[in-house]
DNA sequence: GGTATTCAGTACCGAACAGTATCGCGAGCA
DNA sequence: TGCTCGCGATACTGTTCGGTACTGAATACC
């Protein structure tokens, strides 16, 4: 099995064997948090590869170049690694959705509808396929277990409340055409979202370019 | 634990225990059929309830009365009683389609909309949790295995084929106001039904009371 | 520079479970 | 009535995997 100091970025050829032992110019053991970040990454891949169930332990820590050992000494165990890791996702994405906004600010494109949130969404469903299919595994077991319910119910309200400031945006006090509260279009917008990635997935050809931006339009003309 | 002979329809108690041994009146062992019929509800049901990897065929077994060997006898194996569970399914929904479809022909209704589509819909997957829990994890499957995924192909085939005949009804050549093609329909009502039950089941109170037709009535007008 | 502590690696345990081999009962036929 | 065979029950096996106990090395502290 890989060790970690010899992963692509470090090597102990530089200098150590056989220098003068004083000097403290050794192989360095990766720090916590690397060790941390490794396998909250691994999971991210492994439990979207397998499955929540049928990813071990023993290969999310090997896909770290770590062991099982580096797991229980970061997490009390495979649930709470597993809630770790959705954290630090919803954490990363709320970041990335900030940067996105304040670099599109809404006063400098006036015509922005309710499309550009589709094509956005679309591209995020693509691109982070690891991630739609933890968050449908999160759902999974949120259904079935009040413990894991609790957590899925919390982030999904962090994730409500960033839709819904920009669908409010959008809309701008406007009312829709079909009468739809902004909390109706969030929840359409995030039940598409999901459903289309259950399509998408497993049959894309009837998944037409910009549909989800299309619908969503046809919600606020 | 409950043997099959004691289920709640058949009993020993009639007429066998000390009766004339010429009579052909004893405890009858349930046909075949039974056992599978019963295996496959059991099935259902277990693998809503779990999850297919959390659900054993133990539990399968002991939710019909029966045990084990039973479902041996029966399937191949876990996968094999899945996807015979899954066609019995889909078997049986299209049958109870078709018989909506012709206890309300469109003819009679003139004024139908998508609007029924989605009441019809939203019934279904408020009143059938196990099968939509179930298709979720057929879908799942897919995802990660070529051969389950060729099967959900297939059954999907069939999904679309029914609803695109509605849809065509529904709409009676006239175009859509977005410019939306048949496909495209069939494609949103399959996702916002996914997705609204998705959202259904671990946040109903975003989900308003016909949403779901509200939003396929804006795509047809 | 020696000692304590931290942390990941290693070996191991017990439970759960898919699958198999075998048994025994009941059915149906002669 | 006896014989055979179909079929589900039962007992067992091999494996996988989450979790634990312990070890050894590297760092921090004095």
């Amino acid at each position: 099995m890989m060790s970690i100091v010899n992963g692509p970025s470090a090597s102990g050829s530089t200098a150590d064997a056989g220098a003068s032992p004083s000097l403290p110019v050794r192989i360095r053991r990766p720090g916590r948090e690397a060790v941390r970040r490794r396998l909250l990454d691994a999971a991210l891949q492994a439990f979207a590869e397998f499955g929540f169930e049928n990813a071990s332990l023993d290969q999310v820590a090997a896909a770290a170049g770590l062991t099982k050992g580096a797991v229980y000494s970061n997490f009390a165990g495979k649930d709470d690694l597993f809630f770790a890791m959705m954290s630090d996702q919803v954490m990363r994405r709320v970041e990335a959705v900030q940067a996105v906004l304040a670099a599109n600010p809404v006063d400098a494109q006036p015509r922005q509808t309710l499309q550009d949130v589709g094509r956005v969404l679309t591209e995020a469903f693509t691109e982070q396929r690891d991630w739609q299919l933890v968050y449908l595994d999160f759902w999974r077991r949120a259904i079935r277990d009040d413990e894991v319910r609790a957590r899925f119910v919390a982030h999904r309200k962090v994730l409500r409340g960033a839709i819904a400031d920009r669908v409010e945006q959008v809309l701008d006090g406007a009312p829709t055409p079909g009468g739809f509260t902004v909390d109706d279009v969030v929840t359409v917008v995030l039940a598409l979202s999901n459903g289309l990635v259950i399509e998408q997935y497993v049959a894309p050809e009837f998944v037409s370019d910009g549909l989800f931006g299309r619908v969503l339009d046809r919600l606020s003309d």
